[in-house]
DNA sequence: ATCCCGAGGG
DNA sequence: CCCTCTGGAT
């Protein structure tokens, strides 16, 4: 198999990103939240977790603990026992509340809005504060590469690493910015409904004339 | 590299 | 049973 140039690569890279923007063009965060910090609490639990499981578990914790100042008085106890369902229970009660602790004490009780600050956060890595970036602040700062985003990438040629970092890196050269926000959007919806990660429906794939992996 | 951890699908 | 789900910390 000969190499493709980068310049094809490029080429196909804008194809797919125009026929999945029109195959989903209600794509954005699955995540229910009215603010950057519900989407925070809800990012970090959706670590190894559906989104619709988060979804069963944060109007209940919002209720609970409405701001940082609030959660950061939480009894562990009791935020263990309203995340437990989502998995990884005790590290993400901990990491709520270590969150919200830094939030209040180093942040005014604010969302900080940049990659370093954000990163040290409690439970917050690189894929969690993208999240936050660009979709409650608009920032389009990386790309959200998670087990989907990685998934297609590999499929589609895109990528041949495995490191999150070097998947994001490959991808940021591929794309303009401003479309690294949706980018992540749009493989996460085509991974859930059409290249999941068992048995791809590769028949019902609207991409599939320039994907390299298919198998039509 | 390994651990944390629950729930649903095939 | 095994795999997968918007990972992060040690």
């Amino acid at each position: 198999m000969s190499r493709e140039s980068a310049g094809k690569k490029k080429e196909r890279a804008g194809r797919i990103f125009e026929q999945l923007r029109e195959e989903y063009p209600e794509a954005r965060v699955a995540l229910d939240h009215g603010n950057p910090y519900e989407l925070t609490v809800a990012t970090i639990l959706s670590a190894q977790c559906t989104d619709k499981r988060v979804n069963q578990v944060t109007p209940e914790l919002f209720r609970r603990f409405p701001d940082p100042e609030a959660l950061a008085e939480a009894r562990l106890e009791e935020v263990e026992e309203l995340v437990h369902s989502t998995g990884f229970f005790r590290n993400k009660a901990r990491n709520l509340i270590g969150m919200a602790e830094r939030v209040v004490e180093r942040h005014a009780g604010e969302i900080p809005r940049s990659m370093e600050e954000l990163v040290r956060l409690p439970g917050v890595g690189r894929k969690t504060a993208n999240v936050i970036l660009g979709n409650a602040f608009g920032i389009d700062e990386g790309v959200v590469v998670d087990t989907h985003v990685k998934r297609l990438s590999r499929r589609l040629g895109f990528t041949r690493n495995d490191d999150p970092v070097k998947v994001e890196r490959d991808l940021m050269r591929l794309f303009e910015r401003e479309r690294w926000t949706l980018l992540a959007h749009l493989f996460i919806w085509h991974g859930r409904a059409v290249c999941a990660a068992r048995k791809p429906k590769c028949e019902a794939c609207v991409v599939a004339a320039w994907c390299p992996s298919s198998r039509v």
